[in-house]
DNA sequence: AGCAGTGTAACTACAGTTGTTACAACCCGG
DNA sequence: CCGGGTTGTAACAACTGTAGTTACACTGCT
């Protein structure tokens, strides 16, 4: 199972925020769903995420959307949490009701919990320490060499 | 979206074949659901695959089934590997078909690629360093205190 | 030959994702 | 103060992957 693109989308969408706006075209979800290549409501439910998770602003009608921050001190993580594509530490799902009777039902719980805990800890680590400048910078860099 | 319960029931299956077998009685797939605690469908479907990537070795009828190395060789992510929850290289979903109009449709793919293929590296290393011998210590550990 | 167990196909039920339509709520410009 | 473009959301369909179940052919020991 893979993890939803759903964050992917959200990076996608605050990279386009982050970057030099076009003049006179505000960007609606309607032109954003046209970058990511998707449908505009698809585009307003993850905004409606990211705007509980503090990370824009947008005005209703036609206001515009924004970032609250710069993009520099925003984290993938903290996308990756905005979109809930996994509740906190569930990224493994452990098949619940082992039998309690047998010894290894018992304990396999708690003795793959630390490990998984780990694994999934050692991943987000990774998100925590990109920035949103970091894929802007990238995207840049990208546009100038091709 | 979370990671498959395959890959616990996985790691629950190698450590009741890790310990110490009760005399005379064997170890089926049913006796495995019975401490599972589902389907032996289930079991057997998952031993399939971890037949297929050489971690254990299935005698039809009543052969039994075996481990082909010493739990300390066998790593959780070789595990992992062996019951697909994850396409290689694929935990993340990426939006595909972002608009190459787009400067950050053209380049999103490519930039987010680095990142996100070094946070899935990171997740495995985790399970790469854990092997079915901890795993089992720490059971036993565990079943020794209560 | 009988039988206990494995291998596997087929089906159901369910949950989460993604795309879509529809429509109320909003608010700015004229 | 009203019209029009936009956001916010509910509702639904199509699809995918998971997990459980039944059924049955196949295997190999005794």
């Amino acid at each position: 199972m893979q993890i939803s693109s759903r964050f992917s989308v959200a990076v996608h969408v605050l990279s386009l925020l982050a970057l030099p706006e076009q003049e006179g075209v505000p960007l609606t979800s309607e032109r954003m769903a046209g970058s990511v290549n998707t449908n505009p409501v698809v585009i307003r439910r993850i905004l409606g995420q990211l705007k509980k998770a503090g990370l824009v602003e947008v005005r209703p009608a036609s206001g515009g959307t924004f970032l609250t921050r710069q993009p520099a001190n925003i984290t993938l993580l903290e996308v990756y949490r905005a979109v809930e594509v996994v509740e906190e530490g569930q990224l493994f799902s452990v098949h619940d009701k082992p039998n309690p009777a047998c010894l290894v039902g018992r304990h396999i719980q708690s003795a793959l919990d630390d490990t998984l805990q780990r694994a999934q800890t050692a991943l987000e680590q990774v998100l925590a320490h990109t920035t949103l400048q970091q894929v802007t910078t990238d995207i840049a860099a990208k546009a100038l060499i091709s």
